[in-house]
DNA sequence: TCCATTACTACGTTTTCAGTAGCAAGAGAT
DNA sequence: ATCTCTTGCTACTGAAAACGTAGTAATGGA
């Protein structure tokens, strides 16, 4: 075991503390990860549940709030708008009174570099089903 | 620009019932999508908690149990089991005795369609860093 | 035998998400 | 002005997931 001995008194944590949450951004620790490289807060960003598929929809055309949501299959409200806040505040989409939300050029950057995926799941598919009922 | 008459559906899902659970898989409806089309079915995967940070710390070399464990810096155990079951359900990586996890081949193929996104992150802290102290 | 390591499992606590209801603001029609 | 509709949310409760720690069985030396 890695730590000495420190384990007779179970103290708790007392105080976190925090007010508010914030999405994880390059520069600051992440979840599992203190060092604040780039690529681990882009691993904790888009680790986090509907993220990439919201990106995913808006990889097209920009989507109203409501439009997002059935596009998402019904994700409830809060999650949804949490979500783009975060999206927001990681300067990856913004919001204009009339389209809707829409990707930023670095969003669409990014989304670019996801659509290849797509052709990887096609052949993951295909391996699964070989794999499976041979 | 809203889509008309389809938005106000009550359908309900009373009975989740569900035993057991299993990984997301191309062929199955997945959160969100019933259409069970590969690509959603790997967004929800990957959309995980833990899961992408799992294959990019073995993108390398196989780990151990313990080492993967402390490379996601501290993951808990019960949650770390839970994802690698998945993924080995899915057939992105395999156990063996002697070296720990690995990638399987497909597995390998998504990492590195994944790599580039460290240069995608690069730019974006730049990014972020400029539009946040100018 | 004792000690260490590995790969987990159990379980109580905390955090996050789901699901539904509802509200304030704006636009158009009457 | 009022009625109705859409949009973009917020509030709240209950369920699911993750966290964190302890502990167990199997294996391998010294």
């Amino acid at each position: 075991m890695a730590p000495p001995g420190k384990a007779q008194k179970t103290a708790k944590k007392p105080a976190p503390k925090a007010g508010k949450k914030s999405a994880p951004r390059p520069g600051r620790p992440v979840r599992g990860s203190a060092t604040g490289r780039p690529v681990m807060a882009l691993i904790d960003l888009i680790g986090r549940r509907w993220v990439l598929r919201i990106l995913w929809e808006l990889r097209g055309a920009p989507l109203t709030f409501r439009a997002l949501q059935e596009a998402c299959g019904g994700i409830s409200p809060s999650v949804l708008n949490a979500r783009l806040a975060d999206l927001k505040e990681t300067g990856l989409l913004e919001h204009e009174e009339a389209e809707g939300y829409r990707m930023t050029q670095l969003g669409r950057e990014l989304t670019e570099q996801l659509t290849p995926l797509t052709g990887w799941a096609e052949r993951w598919a295909r391996q699964l089903e070989k794999s499976q009922k041979p």
